[in-house]
RNA sequence: UGGGGAUUAGUGUAACGGUAGCACAACUGACUCUGGAUCAGUUAGUCUAGGUUCAAAUCCUAGAUCCCCAGCCA
């Protein structure tokens, strides 16, 4: 089995990295609706579901959800699902948002195929149906402010005023509507309403505004149009004239619901059924598009995809795999209810995708200095190393063995507590793939601090046991002074201190409970060389320390690695519960 | 206060009138050349009160609690 030089650590080399492999889903309410439509033949068989993101800032977690959702519909039941860009608000929307959405969904593995599709696109359409409402006498033009509009439009538990403007004549309506779109006024001097009812307890049946005036530059539309369809007038058209079988959308829209029914019932065109499910909250992290852009803009985190962030990018970035969030959001399951999941959840789904693919490597974070006295200077022993127990097909290395090493300073102890196995004066251990060795001396500097272990190693133990049988309790990772490379390290934590940011005293904000060390960056580490050729993004578990991945920062001769998340890890939990710092 | 949703172990979910199950977390133990992985096990739940029924998480009634809605945002 060849140790290749070069390591990619490319997870997606293990196969089975296609979204929607064989039986990863369950059921829930909304599957269940599929199926008896499906049983019904309601749509004649057709499942078409869509994604459609505002290009208003990038994805995160609760988006891949969505998607999963959406897109795992259509696989499952061999339908379609579009990829749809609901921009209809020049205001803010980029086409770097646009870029990054396809990027990412893309890259959670999923295939819109030829339809990608953009809301902007049918603004015609939308506008001939609504000149059609107009002529039914079922839109008018209303010249009050904005100001005007709502505070007329009621309370929660009050009817709202009828506009003064509403009972203009159909002719009437059609020559200001078309003036509006000529471009004859300016911003936010009239709008186009429904005319639905203004007493109507459900407050967006008070009669909605449909177009606003906006003189703004469309990021696909260039200059063509100044006027601009709301969402509540836009989104249901959208999914009307893609044939969307199930409109699938999070809960806050279920009061919208039967403005989009009345709108596509007044046209009598086809009509999709929206289903409402609950958007996701995860624990240590907040969601919304709003903050996650006031923590970029803010300098809290360096961008959106910093690898703290619930980003889709920052999870990449952080060498979250694909096939890890898919799993994640298959799991959580789809409900009603707003539900918080714990954060744990997502770390576990990562471990158990990167135990089985990431290829193993040693790295020693802070490294105290071993010397062998024993062992030839000057001698380098390549040892043979396993890449992945869990995978025999990942093959073996080289591991340069030598005099001088750098072993983890928390593997050693002057004065170990009872529970501590590791290197420990006159303690035998087995450094990894290599010998056993016995610590004989510990050299301190000027102030008490163990600089260097002096130790002696047992060439009847090379490769890692003994042919004596007898045992020692640990096995330590290491590498060679000489041989091995010096790395910076990223070491992350929660973005906040608290499971709900939200929770605040009164009067505060989240802000205050963000966790001011969820960075830590470990400059002097150093790894085995075999990392040396790996590309940005190589996603390799360092033994016993955890998964880490290769961050586009690194240069040639410096490679810079993000730690994905740790290994379990029995001793800290030892170490917690006996209160001890163990350092 | 009007309207719309919702409520099952610590967390997330299943059970569609018939034994409340699964996963994560937590805790035990076994095993181990990663204190990793793996395996075995333990703890722990139907919002409340009535009712219907041989039988209720599920059906009925009343209540409690939580979420959403008063943008020319989506």
């Amino acid at each position: 089995m060849a140790k290749d030089e070069k390591r990619t650590g490319d997870p997606a080399e293990a196969g089975e990295s296609q979204a929607g492999a064989a039986g990863d889903h369950r059921g829930d309410f909304i599957r269940d609706i599929v199926e008896q439509d499906n049983s019904t033949g309601k749509w004649g068989g057709r499942v078409n579901t869509r994604f459609p993101p505002e290009p208003n800032g990038y994805l995160h977690i609760g988006h891949a959800k969505s998607i999963c959702l959406n897109f795992g519909i259509a696989k499952q039941y061999a339908g379609k699902c579009n990829l749809r860009f609901d921009d209809t608000n020049p205001a803010k929307e980029e086409q770097e948002y646009v870029d990054s959405i396809i990027e990412d969904v893309r890259w959670l593995g999923w295939d819109w195929e030829d339809r990608l599709y953009y809301g902007s696109d049918y603004f015609e359409q939308m506008y001939l149906w609504a000149e059609e409402l107009v002529k039914k006498g079922k839109a008018y033009v209303c010249d009050l402010s904005a100001d005007e509009v709502s505070r007329t439009r009621g309370s929660l538990t009050s009817p709202g005023k009828e506009s003064p403007h509403r009972n203009r004549s159909p002719e009437e309506n059609l020559d200001l509507f078309r003036r509006m779109r000529a471009g004859e006024f300016p911003d936010g001097s009239r709008t186009l309403r429904a005319k639905i009812d203004m007493a109507s307890p459900n407050l967006n049946m008070r009669d909605p505004v449909m177009y606003r005036i906006l003189h703004q530059e469309h990021h696909r539309q260039g200059d063509k149009w100044c006027v601009y369809p709301m969402y509540d007038w836009a989104h249901g058209l959208e999914d009307s004239i893609e044939r969307i079988t199930h409109s699938i959308c999070t809960l806050e829209f279920e009061n919208h619901r039967p403005l989009y029914d009345w709108f596509i019932d007044q046209l009598g065109i086809y009509h999709p059924q929206q289903i409402e499910f609950a958007r996701l909250n995860l624990t240590y992290t907040v969601m919304s598009k709003r903050r996650l852009l006031e923590l970029v803009q803010g300098r809290h985190v360096q961008g959106w995809d910093d690898p703290r962030m619930p980003t889709i990018s920052g999870m990449r970035r952080r060498g979250f795999p694909p096939e890890a969030i898919r799993n994640f959001c298959e799991r959580i399951g789809v409900n009603k209810f707003n539900s918080t999941v714990d954060y744990a959840l997502l770390e576990f789904c990562v471990r158990e995708r990167l135990n089985r693919v990431a290829p193993r490597a040693m790295a020693v974070l802070r490294p105290l200095k071993v010397v062998i006295e024993n062992y030839p200077s000057g001698q380098i022993e390549q040892l043979d190393a396993v890449n992945n127990p869990e995978d025999p097909s990942a093959g073996t290395r080289k591991v340069p063995f030598t005099r001088e090493l750098y072993i983890e300073r928390d593997d050693f102890m002057e004065d170990p507590p009872k529970q501590f196995f590791r290197l420990a004066p006159g303690r035998e251990v087995r450094l990894r793939y290599a010998y056993f060795v016995k610590c004989v001396n510990v050299v301190k500097d000027a102030g008490g601090q163990v600089v260097e272990l002096r130790c002696t190693y047992d060439p009847a133990t090379r490769g890692g046991d003994a042919p004596d049988g007898r045992k020692v309790k640990a096995t330590l990772h290491w590498v060679s002074a000489a041989e091995s490379l010096p790395v910076q390290v990223r070491l992350y934590d929660h973005l906040f201190t608290k499971t709900d940011p939200d929770d605040v005293p009164e009067g505060g904000n989240y802000l205050a409970n963000l966790n001011l060390n969820s960075l830590e960056i470990v400059s002097q580490a150093r790894t085995e060389p075999s990392i040396a050729s790996a590309a940005a993004g190589s996603l390799f578990q360092f033994e016993r320390l955890g998964y880490f991945c290769l961050d586009r920062d690194s240069k040639p001769g410096k490679p810079v690695f993000n730690r994905t998340v740790t290994l379990k890890d029995a001793w800290a939990k030892v170490q917690k519960k006996a209160g001890t710092s163990g350092a």
